[in-house]
DNA sequence: CAGTATCCTATTAGATACTG
DNA sequence: CAGTATCTAATAGGATACTG
């Protein structure tokens, strides 16, 4: 997981939301999650293809400290937390999309590299 | 200036996105160059603040690369360039304006530390 | 004036091993 | 199962000196 020493100088809203749902998998997250809306820890990161726990985890931690996705723990053998959207969460995918539109036009798919779960992203592009 | 090893998997429009005018500077760069029009280097690096050369050379070289601004150089002693956004540029604006608007009622501004340049965002935000 | 070149640091991301 | 703890690697970002 990672740590800043500096406490990351954030000046604007727009700075304030890029860093919300900026890098390189914070917003792929809350795309899954806008489609599956709701999953297991273990469900997630089979989503995420290649993602390793330590970043999962630490990207999860960022996403609930800002309020886009709620955890729930429940007390079970074996352990089970489920993971979905909040309000605020879901108040930013049609901002995703509109990204998503804009660059459709200038971002070709070279095909042999393209996310499965932005298939969904495609279809709404249509 | 900053050159990546591996061609970095950009994935999908969504991310193609966020790589455009994502990161520390870009979107800053943006937002001066759509208030102000056409600005030499130097105009530039003063609205900046803070920025260093190697740092806003290197913004600018990727924001040209992606068709975001135009250079245009005039070969005059002193040397003169000037930098302004494309119609693709343009094009962006909206986006990082409803991202600000996204934003504005999450972020409440510590008062300490504020863009200047982003007064005229908070401005649009009334 | 408008940058490059070089070197350095901080942060982000990844690999691997381990645990309640 | 759902993570944490460590360690390492890559890269974004920064400081400083220099140049056509």
């Amino acid at each position: 997981m990672y740590q800043p020493k500096t406490p990351k100088d954030i000046r604007c809203p727009l700075e304030y939301g890029l860093d919300v749902f900026g890098g390189k998998w914070k917003s792929r997250i809350i795309c899954v999650l806008a489609e599956k809306d709701t999953l297991r820890y273990s469900a997630l990161r089979r989503e995420m293809t290649n993602i390793t726990d330590a970043v999962l985890a630490g990207a999860l931690k960022e996403l609930i400290r800002d309020g886009i996705i709620e955890r729930k723990q429940y007390d079970e053998i074996p352990p089970r937390v489920e993971y979905r959207l909040s309000e605020k969460g879901k108040s930013v995918v049609p901002i995703l999309q509109t990204i998503c539109r804009w660059s459709g036009a200038y971002h070709r798919e070279d095909s042999t590299n393209t996310l499965l779960q932005c298939q969904k992203c495609d279809y709404h592009l249509k």
